[in-house]
DNA sequence: TTGACAAGCTTAAACGCGTAACCTAGCTTA
DNA sequence: TAAGCTAGGTTACGCGTTTAAGCTTGTCAA
């Protein structure tokens, strides 16, 4: 029988050359616990293996036992910086350790149920994916089949609704530190830049409401106000004219660091001098601030232990519980502005 | 028969309750050409399948027909740009329409025959992964099992060695636009940045040999040096020092816009005017280049119809055939500097 | 010596879900 | 009456796991 196409080796092929059963194979490859099978046999079927190159069929062990590694993580429409970048791996690596494996499925925009019956459709055991992904409708699709769903940057409110776990940074203490470093700096009149736009928006209020409670509890009465700025050259040169305008503010939280290089070159641009009648704050602490000339103040979210995320997210999978986590605190790292 | 877990529906549950056998039910569902079946009975099905929320076992489906719509996108070690995201959601965008899904593997920093294994785990009909990843026996364990490999950045006497299909930008065309450029605007001592470490080296060596041979076939005398350096601002301060002492170069091609701009912050601050002194071209084209000030000249890849490059891929898997793809010409993009 | 029984090793077979080649019962048409 | 169509049904996979059931040997009591 010449097949054309090469095909995999199966257990099957091992079992009739080491002229035992499927099932000799299936527990020596396993290491099952309770089959006595002789280390003479043993040897022989893993040395078969090994020499067919056999890969074990993961959607075949997955379909008869029931369960799944799979963890899938729908990226965001944003494009990742290198915080997510850096969580996704080393959350990737935690799971990987716990035996799951993290799949990250991109670029389909589509949300809702659609979107929960294509991840479905693979019977993952979890799915992480954006709150603006997510309608009660797909989440219940998705627990009718048993997976678990994590949203992520969702409110409690929302997610008690939908019944679903989160994943969630604290925005608002990130904007908190924004704050309090900006008003101990002496800052009186603080302008806070908003990212017009779904994308980001529910991020740009948790962190400007953060700034605002901050700055207000810091009873030194400075006033707090709101921008709303695209993320492009031009609409930081218009925000830089308003403040011509209406008076220019003494302190900036810039929402984040690429933000803030924004208005830091419009700044520059209107012939204001930073930090001196300006001081600027970005978030992320990304290496931008370091190669911008004044090097850039920045808020950033401190990752804890991310394998201990991993298993917490493994556990909530496997006990098919609720959990909340917010595993990063923010830090501030002072430069020049 | 009361079950704990909540279990998908399956095909079975859908042909109990509409009264017909599990067969009509996948003719219906999969619109099967040649399959006789009225109306009547095919609204019953669908209304039921919608009715128990059905949703098809993507991998019971694939263990059965021998074929797969997986693609497996192994993720680079490197943070990735915005360039390469980019490119990946059109990718998957394009891949889908074809019907195929794209999956990103990340994290795992394994490679060769180990990381193979895991990959063809999944039964993918492709795997596009980092030459970095790819050992010839990794690739010679993935040909049995009938995956077809694109190795992403390899140059072409590997690629035929390992017999693989090959994704490749042309760094060194890119880097030979920023050489006739910087040679173009009358600079004659020209310095390219070669990032130090495994991850970047290749695509370093192919940018510098482009700038290389740009200045030196431009005739104009001009000479070229190659300096190496780390993604730190420490690492280009100490660049600038060592030009301190061996003369500054009057054009520079920083590798990329990063590492230009830790250049362009290390240059300011040794008091050094830019471009007046120093002209200074990046790569890339990313936000980061209209923050800085001066505004950064880069020179990019200009990515060509995506959905023409998942259509050729698709078809190379289905012929299994060879294919050497390279969808990006470079471009420049003028600033200030 | 023989039968009973256990221990040790191995296997047949069912199963999970979906597909597809092949079969069938009833009816219509030439 | 034979052939053809309609509207399905039966059944055999694909691959790996697992339960229950074999088949040897060896041991021990009668």
């Amino acid at each position: 029988m010449t097949s054309i196409r090469p095909r995999p080796a199966t257990i099957t092929d091992i079992a009739r050359r080491a002229g035992v059963s499927t099932a000799t194979v299936s527990y020596v490859l396993n290491d099952a616990p309770g089959a006595r099978i002789p280390q003479a046999t043993r040897e022989r079927v893993r040395s078969v293996a090994d020499e067919l190159g056999y890969v074990p069929h993961a959607s075949a062990r997955s379909l008869r036992t029931g369960t799944s590694d799979l963890v899938l993580h729908v990226q965001m429409d944003v494009v990742q910086g290198p915080l997510a970048s850096r969580f996704l791996h080393d959350l990737s690596h935690g799971l990987r350790e716990l035996g799951y494996t993290l799949l990250q499925y991109g670029a389909e925009r589509s949300r809702g149920v659609k979107a929960a019956r294509a991840w479905a459709a693979m019977r993952p055991s979890a799915v992480v994916a954006g709150d603006d992904r997510l309608t009660p409708a797909g989440v219940e699709l998705l627990r009718k089949a048993d997976i678990h769903v994590f949203a992520v940057g969702t409110p409690p409110e929302r997610a008690k609704e939908m019944g679903v776990s989160t994943l969630t940074m604290d925005h608002r203490g990130l904007g908190a530190l924004a704050g309090e470093h900006l008003v101990g700096r002496g800052h009186r009149d603080i302008a806070v830049v908003v990212p017009r736009g779904d994308a980001l928006r529910r991020m740009g209020e948790q962190r400007w409401e953060g700034v605002r409670s901050a700055v207000e509890q810091a009873g030194t009465g400075a006033s707090v106000r709101r921008h709303e700025m695209d993320w492009t050259p031009e609409s930081a040169a218009e925000l830089v004219g308003t403040w011509g305008e209406e008076g220019l503010p003494d302190g900036v939280f810039g929402y984040n660091d690429e933000f803030s290089g924004l208005v830091l070159g419009a700044l520059l641009d209107a012939g204001v001098r930073v930090p001196e009648q300006v001081g600027l704050v970005g978030a992320d602490d990304v290496m931008l601030c370091r190669m911008l000339r004044p090097r850039l103040t920045s808020v950033r979210m401190g990752s804890e232990d991310p394998a201990d995320t991993a298993r917490r997210i493994v556990e909530a999978v496997r006990d098919r519980a609720e959990v909340h986590l917010s595993p990063w605190t923010p830090v501030l790292v002072e430069r020049d502005t």
